[in-house]
DNA sequence: CATGAATGAGTGTTCATTCAT
DNA sequence: CATGAATGAACACTCATTCAT
């Protein structure tokens, strides 16, 4: 094995165990000794990797969203129909919240928090133009209701987020009946 | 003043104070020696009102939750149309998410955060029965989708969460006419 | 009840609180705010009775140093022999140590221990003074051995300690007939 | 230097504080931070050898009183006849406790007072058994009284902490004398 | 690259004491 | 005399970060 990729895997359990700790205790609350030994290394070696605490969990916030983001276009091509395009995009969104349940979390403590810091925000927001063009192109076409793109996010896809969290704290199962229902629901209040 | 009045008048300043630290660094990055200077207090005092550091928070959050739960339902009466019910309800929130704005981001972070323990949790949601028995209700008059309480919710309330986030960050500004929008939109996806 | 015996019930309240509590948790470990409640008082009532914590812990224990001497001389006269006076003494003694177990055990702290300022503990021993001039007679008489009092004390009065000691931690239990042979030691090993 | 073997130093001069402060205060009134100063180390280093400070008071105690243990014992060998053993354990005792003082006054601290936890009082109990064996053969040689070991103790070790409690409050200095002179007190006091 | 012992500033919490009532 | 709310200094303990190995 390289070099690297021996100092990859480092780095790629050190993002894990702070994802999973933060989830669990939130950023305060998990040292960053406990990171290192969740990471099976030692607390001395984060700092080969990042440069303080704060820089981690940018970084992590960074990466995830960024995992988020690929997986939400998966399969997406630009050339779908309005319609298609936003299930795609749709379903994938819900498959990641719903299935990759620990990275979704994190995000959601992060994006309701002031654990990350504004720049890294920023960065973490980029990747969604292509759903935003999306819409832009489906309010031409006639097909998408004439408001501000938040108020489609808002309506559209921030709710997958408290279906993931009511799922997540066992009040509610998310069937895949269910989903079906809930994209019906998205879509509908956004289209024309 | 009365000795019982001062007393309140302390506990106020704390929870406040708490509300302010804990919107603007996290629950564990805001000391109690902090929270006690901003309310005008010694350190030491805190815990003449509060167990301790945890039960502070918990205590917070039950009640702000309480004031959210009663603003909601402020002028709403049983015998209202399902409609006009829904209408004054969605409405309260509104305001109250983007009026008590402080009050509201606490609530969010509370939300999405282990910071609360589960016993407060599950305090802070006895409150909002008379929206579900409305929805009940418009199921059966035929005007409400049949889907669980859970997808409603997730689709005309939570998003006003997402709005006010944004306009916290000052990236969108939600002037009134965007309100009535976003009703019109929460009505749409509920409503047959 | 005249003001002064009230004042007097609370004084003696607090010194019952002060010997169990110190008794159970050690001075340091015993919050003034514990005394007062089991005393059934206010924290700030402490203050008019004792000038602060160490005052208070001295007095309690210049007064049942006093006590515990009261009780070593009862029934004791000088015109005693010396062998009946010094019985008579020892016998006091030992049921003060085996039946007032919670005196004797906050002495045996209070004498090992830094608690008590040099002043109190000098003042506490001002009370042994008959039976260090019964030892005196004795040796005069050729009944004592010749070696000095603090010899004596050692090997006559102190082990009473350690089997109150013992007995306290149900390790060993003394039956009349052990104090009987525990007082022909003592008697054994100062005689001559 | 190993990296051990600075460790111990680092242990051993914590040891070595703790004994001296809390000789002179009493457990609760030695902070950490002063235990830190005296040993030349950091306030937080302490936890990395010690649990906490119930548990650095323990771990203090069970190594002096095996410390002592050890030296009670040093030259004995079990062929001895009683008489000869005896001297040998009774001066072995009393040498360290007038010359170890530090380490003497500790234990004597310790034993008459609720700091240290039973667990660790019964593990610093076990290493006397030779003493007890000795009694029982000198008891089967019809040499040592019939009486239980506890009154074997009391009034033949026991007396020898008075002596010391003396010597250390500048009340008795005991000479070599004084010292011969105790030694025949206590073994008249359980020959038969 | 990696370690982990060591640091020391910072945290939650306690408690002797005061003082307005 | 008595109260008990309020204080704030002091404490035990934690943890991000460093650095000698």
């Amino acid at each position: 094995m390289s070099a690297t990729s021996k100092g990859q895997n480092k780095r790629e359990a050190l993002v894990k165990a702070t994802i999973k700790l933060v989830n669990n205790n939130g950023f305060h609350a998990t040292p960053m000794s406990k990171i290192a030994k969740m990471a099976g290394i030692s607390p001395g070696t984060i700092y080969l990797y990042f440069e303080n605490k704060q820089n981690l969990i940018n970084q992590v916030y960074i990466e995830v969203k960024a995992s988020f983001s690929d997986f939400a276009f998966m399969d997406y091509e630009e050339h779908f129909s309005v319609e298609k395009g936003f299930e795609k995009i749709w379903k994938n969104i819900a498959v990641f919240k719903l299935k990759e349940v620990e990275e979704a979390m994190f995000l959601s403590q992060c994006d309701n928090t002031p654990m990350i810091d504004e720049p890294s925000r920023k960065e973490g927001l980029k990747h969604l133009q292509p759903l935003l063009d999306l819409w832009v192109r489906g309010q031409n076409e006639g097909i998408i209701k004439q408001v501000s793109p938040y108020m489609l996010y808002a309506f559209s896809i921030y709710p997958i987020a408290f279906l993931m969290n009511m799922q997540q704290r066992e009040l509610y199962e998310l069937s895949s009946t269910h989903v079906d229902e809930a994209y019906k629901m998205a879509w509908n209040s956004i289209k024309i």
